[in-house]
DNA sequence: TATGAATGAGCCTTCATTCAT
DNA sequence: GATGAATGAAGGCTCATTCAT
């Protein structure tokens, strides 16, 4: 396993894949054709198909909460740290349309992922959304009676759908545009009255 | 003199067999045993295996749309008919976990669902939460500045992602004693000031 | 086994389907559609399809041989006995083109029928020609060195390229017109000189 | 860095398979097995079962046609050419016997070969024939008035018939012996009288 | 006798994976 | 390491045949 750009290339090229035919519908020489190489090379660096799919997923996921994290610590305020949140959320799902469709799509496989390999990845970006809304609650801007788990995943949840709304759909509008309504939404249901 | 209870009987089996393997590890040949009879029989009522997930998909879509447009109806207050929707969609994915675990999860097939075969019944229930919303904003309980597509989207979002996370999670609690919680949220989100 | 005119309906409905679509691509279900029947019904009159393609081979090659040799024998003259082989054998091709078409193309399935279940219906029909090929020698009007087996298959061949490549050909003119090339180039081929 | 001998093989080991069960009582498996290969293999090579019959057929004819064009140029008596016609016919036939089954019975499903993809292969053949009939005429070595088409069929068709008994039938006698007697039976029904 | 729903063996074809080069 | 031809298990679908009604 020497050349370390070829399992990147090979994973760049299964997302493009995947995004356009689904991961039961994209045959291993598709990515391996995508990625201009032999069909076998692919597994010197994977060890089965599902290997790409959960690699690129764990790879992809450890980066993005990478992310959210380092932007949401630059933030003060527990407020701004949800609209950052959101903010970013939408910015990744458009401008990586094509990861997007492949993560949205096959996420919900939950025999392979929320139970499966890549549990731990999915729960720590939950993990920051819930931290962000407790900072909130101990900075008083947030409902002390806020049940966090479900309010993590209501906005979980809200921003996924604007994002696959937008990635199943036709794209004519910039995801980007949604994030101030969503977050505002949002904070209007989880804040404290009357601040 | 087909069996009119057959296509049911083997719809029925394949949400069993789909909660449990998916899709596409299921075999033809895992349905027909699940509902008892033999493989041939399933092609006397279903074109193909992709019949059987679309046809599955848009029968249970239809009725729940219908039965959500029913109770929805049986409501005056906008309000109420929201914290009606969220129960009942929790009450629905409670108690029918198999069917909601196919349907959670083939229904992010973009390919198939969102873009193909069942766009329309999926809309169907977009369009009944939209209504509502609509109906808040006339009767000057809701914003009238809330941006209604967006609005609906979150909704639906947040309920089902707090399905999904049940229905692939233990399920050590009850779904339905999040729909209050839920319901507040949002409706605290979207809803007029000071009323 | 009742009803004496199933079978031969059922064999008449084998005939414009097979001849339609060849015996390995017709179902037993079309036959059945065909003759206005169930397809469960063909198996009270047939043990197999298999058994519908022998009996109906069987049937018409025994009728036909029948017919053939009570028309030579109302012939006197040798030569004019193959004029009418001929004749009746171009004129029941162009009578029958669905039948045509089964025999032509099945009869060529040596493991069913040269080497099989109706090799004696199809040596009778060699033998009727053979005849009177030994007729015409006996009468001194084909030649004494003629070898008699080549000569019977050349007749038939020759008999039966016309008619296949009218059969599966436009049939944009008439079969029978072309009978009495056929037999003079035959007879010219194999009558005594002189005579 | 495909086998380029691979097709051949797949080829030969189909016409010992097809002519010992015909092609729809053939499995690909079975091909595969004769060939020695795997039965994926195959479909390296041809697209489907058909494709296999197909190309075989048209390969095969093509060479038979360009083998006949040169033994025939090489004749200059058009009567020769005829009776070198026939034993090139038998000859091959009998140095090729499982070929010459596959072919004898596949070409009559017409709507595979004659109506379709080798129509041109089986229609150069007769126009080979045709061509030396016609070289007969204008030498005055065949009748003027000869109609060439029918001519054509009967030659084609009394060797055809030839063949076809001695494929399907024991092989008891050399084929090649019957080329003399077919020749000049049919010469002397189409030659100019006293020549 | 007639029906046609049900059966299930059978087969073509695909494609993830291996391995000789 | 890289290749891609070869493998062969797997599965969707068909259809001849059966049998309960």
């Amino acid at each position: 396993m020497r050349d370390p750009d070829k399992p990147q290339a090979i994973i760049d090229a299964a997302i493009r894949v995947f995004a356009r035919s689904g991961y039961y519908n994209s045959r291993v020489s598709d990515i391996a054709r995508e990625a201009g190489i032999a069909s076998g090379t692919i597994y010197l660096y994977f060890k089965t198909k599902d290997d790409i799919l959960v690699t690129l997923f764990r790879e992809k996921m450890a980066e993005w909460v990478a992310l959210v994290q380092k932007e949401v610590a630059a933030e003060r305020d527990p407020l701004a740290k949800i609209r950052k949140i959101v903010a970013l959320h939408f910015r990744m799902i458009q401008d990586n349309p094509e990861l997007a469709e492949v993560v949205q799509v096959e996420l919900r496989q939950g025999h392979k992922f929320f139970r499966g390999a890549s549990a731990h990845e999915v729960s720590a970006y939950f993990d920051v959304i819930q931290s962000v809304l407790e900072e909130g609650v101990a900075a008083g801007r947030i409902r002390r009676d806020l049940p966090l788990k479900v309010a993590t995943k209501m906005l979980f949840g809200a921003m996924d759908q604007l994002a696959t709304s937008w990635v199943l759909g036709k794209r004519a509008y910039r995801l980007t545009d949604a994030a101030e309504p969503v977050a505002s939404i949002f904070l209007k249901g989880v804040t404290t009255d009357g601040v």
